[in-house]
DNA sequence: TTAATTGCAAATGGTTTGCAATATT
DNA sequence: AATATTGCAAACCATTTGCAATTAA
């Protein structure tokens, strides 16, 4: 059974909230995209080729509530959308983006060398970390040649 | 006398912009409020206590120039408004963004620590880093009382 | 002189909101 | 049955654009 799907039905019901076909089918979505970042606009063509009732508003509604509960997050690429991105709650979103410059390409990274660098900040700030978001700037491998 | 101001009149001739009055003063602004990350309105607010005359649109404007010609760089905390930020040609703009999730505030840190992931990173890769956007989300020092 | 720039007002486009109808608990 | 949720259309709001008037080179 898909944990995240019972992990979105036990946070509506202790909120009073209420689970409906459309948030199943945004979840899903959203979960057969995984390391896509899809937009908003991306993800209401998709879901509405399996529930083409769907309104517009409904998606934005939905993405935000599931970011509030915690089951997604939004990431940003400075190009006008919003694109959310399951968020495990193993915390193991410790990824990087790499975005190229010429062709917008973006490119995922899994390395942990981020650590220290909290480390050393949450020591010398003060400042408690919870997530963090990294992104360089360049280009990729063809872009570059 | 201010090597910015410089930089901007010969990076504007060399593609055959003019200095105009309304790009001067916006620089001066943005100069004026170093670390303070303003938004266009509010770079627009500022700037119109000094030329009332200028319109929001000349502001957009110009800070798209201002960001082409690599003076100033935008900033994002997605609160919904271009931030911007000048970008010193020395290449030090290498701080990061500690964003507290209650207050809001941002607090900025300088370290530089990034440099052996961006080494890793090319390497296993192939990818050519220019430049990075690292923010750290939390609780700041009062808020996590 | 002449090409770039400005200010204004209207348009754009992603996102949000009000509301009556509908579905979940 | 009671309340949350939906779909639609209209509203929002930061940013962009068209254009005639103005200004820097």
């Amino acid at each position: 059974m898909d944990t995240l799907i019972e992990r979105l039905k036990s946070k509506l019901t202790e909120k009073g909230y209420k689970l409906t076909t459309q948030r199943r089918i945004i979840l899903d979505v959203i979960l057969e995209n995984q390391g896509n970042h899809l937009s908003s606009e991306e993800i209401y063509d998709k879901v509405k080729s399996k529930y083409p009732e769907i309104g517009l508003a409904t998606v934005y509604r939905t993405l935000q509530l599931l970011e509030e509960l915690g089951i997604v997050y939004k990431v940003n690429f400075n190009d006008g959308y919003n694109r959310y991105e399951v968020s495990s709650s193993t915390g193991d979103h410790r990824h990087h983006h790499l975005v190229c410059l010429k062709c917008g390409k973006v490119i995922e990274v899994k390395l942990d060398l981020l650590e220290n660098l909290e480390n050393r900040i949450e020591k010398e700030s003060k400042f408690k970390i919870v997530d963090h978001n990294v992104k360089f700037f360049g280009y990729c491998e063809e872009c570059s040649k």
